[in-house]
DNA sequence: GTAAGTGCAAAGCCTTTGCAAGAGG
DNA sequence: CCTCTTGCAAAGGCTTTGCACTTAC
């Protein structure tokens, strides 16, 4: 099931309408790869139809959520950002400091560990979120890396 | 070194000025426990010192993190959160999503799975933080949770 | 035609900043 | 005294909402 046939399902159930708008932010937000800001968004749906606004940049991202096509998640700046949802799937982040690139990565030893841990706190887990905030080994090639100006560009 | 002579250094070796400002809310965050907003933080404040202004609080946490008094933290809901600053130690949380009570556990094998993760991807790890998100197992005995209203505190 | 969606601008939150008045060394 | 601090209010970011207009069905 395609992330728009999802769109369409979702939109039939509730009641709700197919746009162009819709159909052009699900488009765009799925080759923009993960982890956009609706800034990045933004601009990159403004590339296809210039006037579309921000107001409903935010309001189609919740329905995605709703409608499980995105996974919103804030980092340690404080900004939304959203990812294409992958069912039952879960990973965490790899966030380098530097040049603002983030991984994704799971490791199943982490994860039941977690439960252990959980459990021995009286606790049932419903999520989690890790974010691993580090530097490339390798500064040379650290992505997006503004070198002249020596600053990341998150 | 208490966190009282923190400070005091901090100030002293800053030419920066201890005021009866920075006393109270030393001692206010202190005894207020972790993990506190600065909403929290400003209505215990005000208790002791009713003419105190947000913008003092908010001038002298940051001040706290920089002397490494305080630890800054926003989980998933945006706000910025404190907790005193322990020397080399580090701690995630567990969050009960009803109550709103944050729990605090260390955990080595999961400090050392990062590691591992982190070396694959070809990254040198900062710092992380790994936040649980769950419900206390005995509802009934949840913190702060609101009963009544059947909505959790934070 | 009617309910839902859009774009704009305004409002909401949390947080930061500018500034005149006040306090510490 | 001179600088750092404070409190207030105003401004800043990001996000949400209200509303008249426009669309989808």
């Amino acid at each position: 099931l395609s992330f728009e046939q999802k769109l369409q399902n979702y939109l039939d159930h509730n009641g709700l309408k197919s746009t162009k708008q819709r159909k052009v932010i699900l488009d765009v937000f799925l080759k923009l790869g993960s982890h956009c800001s609706l800034e990045q968004l933004l601009g990159a749906v403004q590339k296809v139809m210039p006037q579309i606004g921000l107001a409903t940049i935010y309001r189609t991202m919740r329905l995605f959520v709703e409608a499980k096509i995105a996974h919103e998640h804030r980092f340690e700046d404080g900004l939304m950002r959203y990812e294409p949802y992958h069912e039952g799937e879960h990973h965490d982040h790899l966030i380098c400091t530097l040049c603002g690139k983030i991984l994704e990565f799971e490791d199943d030893i982490i994860e039941q560990r977690q439960q252990v841990v959980a459990k021995s706190h009286g606790m049932r887990i419903i999520s989690h979120t890790l974010e691993i905030y580090g530097v490339c080994e390798n500064v040379e090639t650290c992505e997006n890396y503004d070198h002249k100006n020596k600053t990341p560009v998150i």
